[in-house]
DNA sequence: ATGGTTGCAAACACTTTGCACATGA
DNA sequence: TCATGTGCAAAGTGTTTGCAACCAT
């Protein structure tokens, strides 16, 4: 299983152009097991827990160049800070609690029509969209 | 005419609790007449136009206290610094093109129908949502 | 071997805060 | 008058950069 997951972080990489450095894995992992958008500090303290010593600088390079190559994308959450969660093709958001902070996905994002319209209308060609929603989640509506 | 716009500025800030200071007249003057959302920085240099001297402190200040009151409405467009436009209630939303950076709106915003389904499916209340879009616009398509 | 990558320190940019003074209501 | 707002300086965060040492290919 491991070695599998390893296997398929080395080529990803690869495939981009990125040496296979052992904090490029880590970072790739612990974001591959992240169910919310992680900042820097998140990772950070993951790859501290992991026992990989290594520094912010790094961190934002990382980050960097994997949201340039399309591996990773970033997420603003108005924290003044970003936040990085790997590129998948579902196209989903997140629903963020102002009370509570939690951060749930919402999937099944509608937006690909209105994108046509737009692009029709606009003429206006649209590379990618940010879509947040801000509220109160189920547990703190009391 | 000035008189009129001044007039209501001015019982704006008194309904929402907020001394009708000179600086705070301007910056909601210039806000209202700007058709993109601006930064703490266009708003400094658009008051020291006017003859307005005063620094970003104060301008940061206005804006989160304009912002708490829902007067106006903070924007994140990636840049790594926030932006401010007049809160309306036509909810619109941006086109920014990555090539030249123009911000051109967009209105009838879609997403009330969306929302409606979120919240029931869900369970969680919105409050507000972002949504923007990138990509390139009609004269950066070359 | 060598060009990309890291770690460290320093610099940058945006935003907030403390405090004395000034001002609108 | 007096709570609120302002200007200035300093401090706080998040992020980037320069450079020598290091390492994946």
């Amino acid at each position: 299983m491991q070695m599998i997951s390893i296997h398929n972080c080395k080529d990803e990489l690869k495939n981009i152009n990125l040496k296979a450095t052992p904090a490029r894995l880590a970072v790739l992992n612990i974001l591959e097991k992240s169910d919310t958008p992680l900042d820097i500090s998140h990772i950070f303290s993951l790859l501290n827990k992991k026992g990989l010593k290594t520094d912010f600088a790094t961190i934002f390079r990382t980050m960097n160049s994997f949201t340039e190559k399309g591996l990773t994308k970033q997420i603003n959450l108005n924290e003044g800070k970003a936040r990085y969660e790997i590129s998948r093709n579902d196209n989903h958001h997140h629903l963020i609690c102002q009370n509570c902070g939690s951060i749930e996905d919402i999937s099944d994002c509608p937006i690909d029509a209105l994108e046509k319209e737009i692009q029709e209308k606009k003429k206006f060609i649209i590379k990618t969209h940010s879509l947040e929603f801000f509220g109160l989640c189920k547990n703190c509506q009391s």
